[in-house]
Order: structure tokens, then sequence, then C-alpha cells
DNA sequence: CCATTCATAGCCT
DNA sequence: AGGCTATGAATGG
């Protein structure tokens, strides 16, 4: 089932199974409000609240990881403090794979801010974004204001 | 400093 | 299996 979230950058869609686990969720163009009617309360939602308020509460109950590798990255980037940094090369070592390897899994991360992919850049620049540059741009400059 | 090239390798579908 | 980079370092102008 589908949801949505207004949040001060834009707004965010995202899925929940069944079983109550978040499985996807996308960032709408910036500054593109979505429908108010369908935003729900869910622990999404709450969570989406706390990270936006700059007090930021434990996870909601996520997807698992399909793969082992995406589970270890997955471990990694939550490690990763707010308003700190990664180098996609940085990242790469630590986990023992190669930078480019590393951008396939990022890009591939179906759970943006949550896992905060977002966190990892190039080393010189800012390095890409799965639902566009201009997201990750706001989330990192949100983030160092905290 | 900017553009281009190329080595490289493993993750995802 | 095969492609396909959300890289990075090196090079040359």
């Amino acid at each position: 089932m589908q949801y949505f979230y207004q949040s001060p950058l834009g707004g965010i869609s995202y899925e929940l199974l069944d079983n109550g686990q978040c499985s996807h969720l996308t960032l709408i163009e910036p500054n593109q409000p979505v429908k108010p009617e369908a935003q729900t309360e869910t622990p999404v939602s709450k969570w989406l609240d706390s990270y936006f308020n700059g007090r930021i509460l434990a996870l909601p109950a996520l997807e698992k990881p399909h793969t082992a590798f995406q589970k270890k990255l997955r471990q990694a980037l939550l490690d990763i403090p707010i308003g700190e940094r990664r180098t996609y090369g940085e990242l790469s070592r630590q986990l023992g794979t190669a930078p480019r390897a590393l951008g396939q899994a990022l890009a591939a991360n179906p759970l943006p801010i949550l896992i905060p992919c977002h966190r990892v850049v190039a080393a010189s620049g800012i390095g890409g974004f799965s639902c566009g540059i201009e997201w990750k741009k706001s989330l990192l400059k949100f983030e160092h204001g905290c």
C-alpha cells in the first residue's frame, strides 16, 4: 500500500508491505506538494517527522536487505553520523569493494533518507542521487544545520 | 582549473 | 552471465 508524506523539502511517497515493513521510499520532485488527503500517520511518517525536526527516532520496520552485501552496506550507511560525509572511495575501501560497484549499490538503494545514502559524495563534487541531485543537495544542506 | 581518458571490478537485474 | 556505472586517478591543455 502506498502512502505520501509532505516534508519541508518536498513530497515523499513510500510503500508499506502487509507486514508493516517499509519496502520503498521515493522522493518526489522537490518543492512539488503532494495530495494532502493521501497523507496518513504511519511509523514511517512519524519517523520522518522526527527527522525533519532534528530529533531522530529509531527507524521504523524496514524490509530486510536482499543480499549480504546490502546488509553490510546498510549498516555502514547508518553508522555515518548526521552532518558527516564519506566519499565513494572511502566507503568502498571500508567495505572491501570498488568505488564504482558501491555507486551501483547506492543507486539501487530503495530507502533513501531512511538509509542515508545521501551522505556519500564523490571525492570532488557531490556525486549522484537516484531521486534527483536537488534532493541530495537540500538534504545535505538541511543536515548541516543540525 | 577544466576536460578527457582509462583502469577497474563487482553489484544488480 | 553481462552490462553498466551515484568513481577516481592520471593526463594534457
